[in-house]
DNA sequence: GGAGATGTTTCAAG
DNA sequence: GCTTGAAACATCTC
């Protein structure tokens, strides 16, 4: 489920967590999502640290701990972060639970396509090094129209549908952010990125912060239900119609587009392909 | 029962 | 080298 929106409200969910000591580390023990880090590295390095601080990348997330340790991860399709309270029932897809001092935090992932990983960097100032190495995130000032432009140019036989969810330029986009941009910018999914002129290349720059801004607001912190006047609310019902006026109507399309299912407008979304 | 799901990695083929 | 497509991962839902 998670993108950049959703990534960031989980987020949150287990800031409850800062500020507290780590009494207690509990694992499922055969949790694929534990395949680059055995649960023992993980009982050891954070049990009696502190939970000092919590970050977002795209789709990623780290806690930073005492002592420069770090616990990041990756929701996959399926993983979420809650807390609840210490004595709280664990269900089947709870793999990795932190007992902290008044709450528990709790990593579940029924489909295990997620993963963590542990760092230590000696600083709980200084993030893991290859964190320092992603590519700017979408809302920074590093994230360019020029970036998107060569990205663009230098994929130019890709779909702009899956251009948008390469991480290396879009980090957070997924499946229906992707989809929500092509439809903002009124262009088919379908188009190659290097058929692109410089005004849509400037409209897929714009429109990309333009969603991932609004996503954030409506989701990051409440999880709401994003507006029908979006793409989002209609992209999964047979038969959703486009909300536009001057599309009157219009159903949407599905189709795959390089092996992800891809929803747009045959009206706005018109030609290209 | 079957298909498909908001993701990434890996591998084989062109 | 590059790109592309398919498979794999594991479970749930419609």
């Amino acid at each position: 489920m998670p993108e950049l929106a959703e990534v960031e409200f989980y987020r949150h969910q287990w800031d409850s967590g800062l500020g507290e000591r780590i009494a207690e580390v509990r694992t499922h023990p055969s949790a694929r999502i534990f395949r680059n880090c055995p649960a023992s590295t993980l009982r050891r390095d954070l049990a009696g640290r502190k939970m000092m601080s919590s970050h977002v990348h795209g789709k990623n997330w780290t806690f930073g701990f005492e002592d420069g340790k770090w616990l990041s991860g990756h929701l996959g399709m399926t993983g979420a972060l809650r807390s609840a309270e210490k004595d709280f029932m664990p269900s089947k897809h709870d793999h990795l639970i932190l007992i902290a001092e008044e709450t528990a935090l709790i990593f579940s992932d029924p489909r295990m396509f997620g993963r963590i990983r542990l760092d230590k960097t000696g600083s709980a100032n200084l993030l893991p090094q290859w964190w320092r190495k992603l590519p700017p995130q979408i809302l920074s000032a590093g994230f360019t129209k020029k970036l998107v432009s060569e990205f663009a140019a230098k994929h130019g036989g890709t779909p702009i549908k899956t251009l948008l969810l390469d991480q290396r330029c879009f980090p957070g986009i997924g499946n229906w952010m992707a989809d929500e941009i092509c439809w903002r910018m009124e262009t088919a999914p379908g188009v190659l990125s290097g058929n692109l002129e410089q005004a849509e290349i400037s409209e897929l720059w714009r429109s990309t912060r333009r969603v991932a801004r609004q996503a954030l607001q409506v989701i990051g912190r409440n999880w709401g239900n994003p507006p029908d006047s979006w793409l989002f609310p209609h992209r999964w019902k047979t038969g959703g119609r486009c909300p536009r006026k001057s599309c009157h109507g219009a159903e949407f399309r599905r189709e795959k587009i390089r092996g992800r299912t891809t929803c747009w407008c045959p009206v706005c979304q018109a030609g290209g392909e």
